[in-house]
DNA sequence: TGTACATCAGTGAACGCGCGTTCACTGATGTAC
DNA sequence: TGTACATCAGTGAACGCGCGTTCACTGATGTAC
């Protein structure tokens, strides 16, 4: 295809495509206290896009811009830098993750092998359902460098809850640590492996969770 | 910082800066039939730089092209396009990696269950000692969409070499696909979380593994 | 032995694109006096 | 009650950059006659 015979000065010809999306519907700008509303809308436009394509690479600044049908420019009313905007999308995705599986293991109100097994049914169906999100969450670093040295990470706070789950079932003659580690290990490998091998003979995926589940805790 | 005095016409104001790398060393063009030469070279250095980082999507055909000493159009004499160099490198890597378990693997002549043993530790050694390579492998799609109807994926045959080992180990009664699957599928979970979540309280690497193996393995 | 020609192995300029970031600005909404 | 002013919540043009891809080309190496 041969070039157009556009271009004659200058980086661009027309100018940026800033503004608005689509005709109707420009945006309402914030009353006075309420500038919150715009990044509460980038925050929720950024968590999208994430979850959709699971690249934090592959999120940009002036996307993010465009699907919330404002100016390049108003995202840094809110936020420094996108590696700022990403982060906070990681920690909401932490929040509701935490949630979700507490949530589904607070259901099961029964036994604590019965907890364990739905957390970790809850673990691996969430992960599946949401691939975008759990690779945002589990193959990016959680934290911008500068930010390491002090925190451990985003998300501690659920493997934690866990492991009480999984030293409940064992009893105290066991390192539930490492029986922990070993189960969240082996689920995350179920989550990550799938998503990306697609066409491998899985086996079904509840029989595959509650083999691992029967072989690697002991009954007391 | 003020824009510079530059740039009066035209998307750049210097031509573009192609060629040969520092000065010294101007690569020689190959002889009449040795065309395939550069193709391993570009093959290398992709090699090269998708180890450094880990991340496909980081790789560019400029930058690979400027890596190797030549000029960007270069490449096109040997790929049609990035997609093929990546598949062309990560096909590579996976014979490679085969190569390296199965070596380590040989060297333990003694029990099947010394053999897994070897396998499952060479396996995480070689994916923590080469963490760029094994997110490659791992962590994207191993063929571009157009190529998957057909295979099943590159790898499998290493994983076809372990379920034999881990089937050796446990007998006809027991399922050693589903078993092999638990320990490659924890192994994995091994080397991603570890090398993306380095600041959490790991356990001993080899104590882990064991401990992982004498649980999911039934003893004859 | 000489020469015209094909081909192989590349080169280099240019294209349009999307990106992060800067800068100066606008205009509605409140507030002080 | 009126009005000058601050501030908040954004906008829009422009910058330079690296990118994939195209196109026309070059010049050394072989080969046919």
């Amino acid at each position: 295809m041969p070039h157009g015979p556009t271009s004659h000065c200058g980086p661009r010809d027309q100018p940026d495509d800033e503004g608005a999306a689509p005709g109707l519907g420009r945006r309402r700008r914030a009353r006075r206290g309420e500038g919150e509303r715009l990044r509460e809308e980038i925050v929720a436009a950024a968590s999208r896009m994430l979850a959709e394509t699971g690249e934090v690479a592959e999120l940009s600044l002036r996307a993010v811009a465009r699907e919330v049908g404002v100016a390049t420019t108003s995202i840094y009313l809110h936020f420094p830098s996108l590696d700022e905007l990403v982060l906070a999308v990681k920690t909401r995705y932490f929040a509701e993750f935490g949630d979700a599986i507490l949530a589904g293991a607070a259901r099961t109100g029964d036994t604590p092998l019965a907890r364990v097994r739905a957390s970790a049914h809850g673990y691996v169906r969430y992960g599946l359902e949401n691939r975008g999100r759990y690779l945002v969450m589990f193959t990016s670093e959680s934290l911008p460098a500068r930010l390491l040295p002090a925190a451990t990470y985003i998300g501690v706070d659920v493997f934690e809850r866990f492991r009480d789950e999984v030293a409940a079932v064992v009893g105290p003659d066991q390192d539930a640590h490492l029986l922990a580690i070993h189960l969240w290990t082996a689920l995350h490998g179920i989550v990550t492996l799938r998503t990306v091998r697609r066409t491998f003979p899985w086996p079904d995926l509840n029989r595959q969770i509650d083999s691992l589940i029967d072989r690697l805790l002991p009954v007391e």
